[in-house]
DNA sequence: TATTGTTATACTCTATAACTATA
DNA sequence: TATAGTTATAGAGTATAACAATA
């Protein structure tokens, strides 16, 4: 399912921001699969190509799990676009390596964000769209920054081999 | 994880659009959960309210499947907060009757998602609040108003018993 | 002792399939 | 034949635990 179709007394700003992103989310995962990546693919492939960094980094600056990094790295490799290198500073580490087809794709790809952000942002009146990014900053900036930390009914402890 | 950081050319709408509505949905999870509610149920409830419904059409307006109706409704009669009633219409077809406890739990739930909604739009501006809302508007009754068609991997069919 | 990256796996969520009873 | 609701379960996604190498 997409997103809840509550009555409304106040205005439903929960339906308008779940709709609206989660649209966006699907034509970005459809067009980026066109050339072979996911949007988290594509994270990992940008900032990597900013400067030399972790994969513990990569994982932080796209808000993931190291575990779910290491099948991002995976399917990267994989697919040749990224190589782990052992970093030379600390011999646990690997440094996410872009190959040069992991650097064309990534400017195709951000490309493809760029432009549904674009086509979604030029329908709107130049003022409402201004007002919207400054809205939506605003918030992110301040009332809206932090979760509530999910009341996450704790996993239980997994059984112990014996 | 939450939401996406790529690095950013035009406006990163996705991200400022996914970091709202996720903080929002994890505030309405843990306010609605402290009267034991998940935002589903209160969806229904609300919904079942209005008028009298049956789950498929319960589901429609929700945005569930069907199957995950059913749990949903399996929850509220559990709380004891809804009932299924047989329908004079269609004997296929359950009526889903809100209890008088579940209309009071409705009210307060419906109070708990205005309220939220209501104290992040009045961080706003005037102006940006009444154009920030125009602009989703627009979006959603516009450009952003179908998702893409998910390239689903789809399922394959289940094994026949033999 | 703590941390990086890894594997294995458990849990949640949701959708598919198959079924029963009606229509 | 098709639809409402149910059950069982598959599959995707993702987080937890434990581990090896290193700090």
């Amino acid at each position: 399912m997409t997103a809840m179709t509550p009555a409304r007394t106040a205005p439903d700003l929960s339906y308008l921001l779940d709709h609206t992103s989660h649209v966006l989310r699907t034509r970005m995962s459809a067009e980026l699969a066109e050339i072979g990546l996911t949007a988290r693919m594509h994270c990992v492939l940008v900032h990597a190509l900013e400067e030399e960094r972790t994969q513990a980094q990569l994982a932080e600056l796209g808000d993931m799990d190291k575990t779910t990094m290491v099948v991002t790295v995976d399917a990267l490799e994989k697919a040749g676009l990224a190589e782990r290198q052992p970093s030379s500073q600390d011999r646990r580490a690997r440094i996410i390596a872009v190959t040069e087809e992991g650097a064309r794709i990534a400017s195709r790809s951000q490309e493809i964000v760029d432009g549904i952000h674009r086509r979604a942002l030029t329908t709107l009146p130049d003022g409402d769209r201004e007002a919207l990014l400054r809205a939506l900053n605003h918030l992110v900036d301040g009332h809206l920054a932090t979760p509530a930390e999910s009341p996450r009914p704790t996993r239980r402890a997994r059984q112990r081999e014996q």
